[in-house]
DNA sequence: CACTGCTGTCATCGG
DNA sequence: CCCCGATGACAGCAG
């Protein structure tokens, strides 16, 4: 989808799902053998797949399939690969994970190596296989460095030989087939070997490498300068290196499976390898404690030297937004940076873990004008009318007053770059956003009393950050129109969200009233808001449906039109050749006049018929007239005539020329009187 | 400042 | 009788 922008500007939609909805069919035309075209054979078993997929994986089949052009090809694959090895590899290709276990760690590495398999970097396997064999990590060491040391080793470690993969004497021997890997890593994993990110805690361990994600579903902006990501719920620093493993939550929510929902969860990641490294030791460490990391233990690993390693989801606590948050990558601080001031977000987590604060640190970083704070007002309204086509609740908040009403001033310039964000996050729709359900919940755990309305009602553990936002539209427009008579508004709290109230189906919400004692004025409050709110909606559908209907009329109109054209025409059509028809009826009538008798009562009808309006195709006649077929007149054989009736008075259809010939017959053997 | 389009709300009707 | 959805009418707002 691409709009033109004003100016030089060009926006570009892109889709974070579209990729990962192609590689899901591929795979299950795979699993139903469809369209496959090439046979694999290994160790006697065989395969089949999709040459294309088999040949942008893996080198070995790309030389092998773009060297043949016949469909349903077999490829039977040297002793070197085994089934053990190439089958994870297959899945791999199809689905950007690869399961594997202690046992088969090693003989998947000789076979991608062997088959040249890319995005699945050697250094994965560097990383990987030590850690199965001999266990150790190297989380001592790394934690005792500064960053820019963890840069510079991490590199060594990530490119250099692998005899200087560093292990210290932790043992980090996984319990066999106990692990479960899930991690994500950006599209750079292709060609970075850095992003083999990593985490674990089950059975068998599963490497995610998917690109699917990797890619930002992003509206590009200004020729490519400016980067507007809706995947980071904000634009994006234009000097950023845009780490494509950043998944927007609202986008990545259509996202169904189990894996599917972890690979969201954690796809905000840029990982590097040693703290994939880090963290595959603190998820083992973990296991030995028996015990859910602490917010500590997350954050260390998180984030290291730019690059942010997420926590599958399981691990995370449930409030814990920052873990689940994409947007605490570096990558996307810049977004934050006006934000992460504001006390609603700033907030999250500053209570019971240091997960913002070296978020904080980062933001620091960052320089305001690195963000988006120079960004034309022009193009923030496209991004947020871009915005508002994916969420169009937003639209009705976009415009609403902030919520926060003690936002730090020394940021307020950064955070009205992100008016919209917050909106976002408080006003729209939160269910629809996992993230921002999560930072909505934390939100009002961890900053109660920051906010206007906790404050005043000092329940801010049950207090709506939507509810906040409806009052403090009141209170910041007290004679507001739309408010009209339902002045309580500023006065009720309610232990729900508003929100909820017109989304749930009736039996709910009356079980909620049920359930939570409401006042009077409460309870008035609430079904004022439903039924406003569902007649707000139902007047949408409504007028969507006139315009609907307009525009199908229109349609139909226009059909119509055509049709009428396309008549027309024909009646034209027809009128010129029943011209050619009598002018030529005309010139025969003449020939006969002048070489018979032009006294026949048979020619003067037949020359009234000539010049009358009658139509030239047809002609109803009295068949078997006395006047036109006596019962003396000799009918030729080959006439247009059919056999007389008995009866005498049939009426057929007779063309004109069998009435001219019929005619022209009658005068020459009956002439008149 | 008038006009227009959009949107929310209210009143009403019918299922 | 109540609820709900549809719809016309009206008002406010923004461009």
């Amino acid at each position: 989808m691409s709009v033109d922008g004003p100016r030089t500007s060009v926006f570009t939609f892109q889709s974070a799902v579209h990729s990962h909805h192609v590689l899901r069919s591929l795979e299950e035309l795979r699993q139903k053998e469809l369209l496959c075209d090439v046979t694999v054979e290994v160790e006697r078993r065989s395969f089949r797949a999709h040459s294309s997929v088999l040949a942008s994986c893996s080198h070995y089949f790309y030389t092998r399939l773009t060297n043949h052009s016949r469909p349903n090809l077999s490829v039977s694959l040297p002793d070197e690969v085994t089934v053990e090895g190439f089958e994870p590899l297959l899945q791999f290709a199809y689905t950007a994970k690869l399961h594997f276990t202690k046992e088969n760690i090693l003989e998947i590495h000789r076979c991608a190596e062997f088959l040249g398999f890319q995005n699945l970097d050697k250094a994965c396997f560097e990383f990987l296989i030590p850690k199965f064999s001999d266990g150790g990590g190297t989380s001592k060491k790394v934690k005792g460095k500064s960053k820019s040391q963890e840069s510079s080793k991490k590199s060594q470690a990530i490119c250099g030989p692998s005899d200087q993969n560093p292990q210290t004497g932790e043992d980090l021997e996984p319990q066999d087939a106990g692990t479960v890997m899930q991690a994500a890593s950006a599209t750079s994993s292709a060609e970075s070997p850095k992003d083999c990110p990593p985490i674990s805690n089950g059975k068998e361990m599963q490497l995610d490498l998917s690109p699917l994600y990797a890619r930002s579903s992003s509206y590009h902006m200004g020729d490519g300068q400016e980067q507007f990501c809706l995947q980071n719920c904000g634009p994006q620093l234009p000097s950023s290196s845009v780490v494509a493993g950043e998944v927007c939550p609202f986008l990545s929510t259509s996202s169904t499976s189990d894996d599917e929902k972890l690979h969201s969860a954690g796809a905000g990641c840029g990982g590097d390898i040693l703290a994939m490294e880090e963290q595959f030791q603190k998820e083992l460490a973990m296991e030995v404690r028996c015990e859910p990391p602490t917010d500590k233990d997350l954050n260390i690993a998180s984030i290291t030297d730019g690059h942010f390693d997420q926590l599958e989801g399981s691990l995370m606590p449930p409030t814990n937004c920052s873990q689940l948050c994409p947007l605490n990558t570096v990558e996307s601080s810049g977004v934050l940076d006006g934000i992460s001031s504001a006390p609603d977000i700033s907030s999250i987590g500053a209570d019971d873990n240091q997960v913002f604060d070296s978020n904080k640190q980062t933001f620091s970083e960052l320089s305001p004008k690195d963000g988006f704070t120079e960004r034309s007002t022009v193009e923030r309204e496209v991004a947020e009318h871009l915005a508002k086509g994916f969420w169009p609740d937003l639209s009705s908040t976009l415009n609403e007053p902030l919520p926060l009403d003690s936002i730090d001033q020394s940021s307020a310039g950064n955070g009205s770059d992100f008016h919209w964000l917050k909106h976002l996050d408080l006003g729209a729709a939160p269910d629809d956003c996992p993230f921002l359900r999560d930072l909505s919940s934390t939100d009002r755990q961890t900053s109660g009393g920051h906010t206007q309305s906790n404050e005043d009602t000092g329940d801010s553990s049950c207090m709506s950050p939507i509810n906040s936002m409806e009052n403090s539209e009141c209170e910041s427009d007290g004679d507001c129109a739309q408010c009209g008579g339902s002045e309580p508004v500023k006065e009720v709290d309610l232990p729900f969200p508003v929100e909820q109230i017109s989304s749930m189906t009736r039996r709910a919400f009356l079980q909620m009233l049920k359930r939570e004692k409401l006042t009077p004025e409460q309870l008035e409050f609430v079904q004022d808001v439903r039924r406003r709110s569902k007649n707000r909606v139902a007047a949408q559908r409504c007028r969507k449906r006139k315009l609907d209907c307009i525009y199908w009329l229109e349609g139909d109109i226009k059909k119509l039109r055509s049709e009428k054209e396309k008549l027309l025409h024909d009646r034209n059509q027809l009128k010129l050749s029943l011209e050619d028809v009598r002018q030529n009826l005309s010139g025969l009538c003449q020939n006969l006049c002048t070489d018979t008798s032009p006294q026949s009562e048979q020619l003067q009808a037949l020359a009234r018929y000539v010049s009358s309006d009658c139509p030239a195709s047809i002609l109803l006649t009295p068949m078997a007239s006395p006047s036109l077929a006596g019962p003396d007149r000799d009918v030729p054989a080959n006439t247009f005539l059919p056999d007389p009736s008995p009866e005498g008075d049939t009426v057929a259809l007779r063309s004109p020329a069998a009435f001219l010939q019929d005619t022209a017959q009658s005068a020459v053997t009956d002439p008149a009187p």
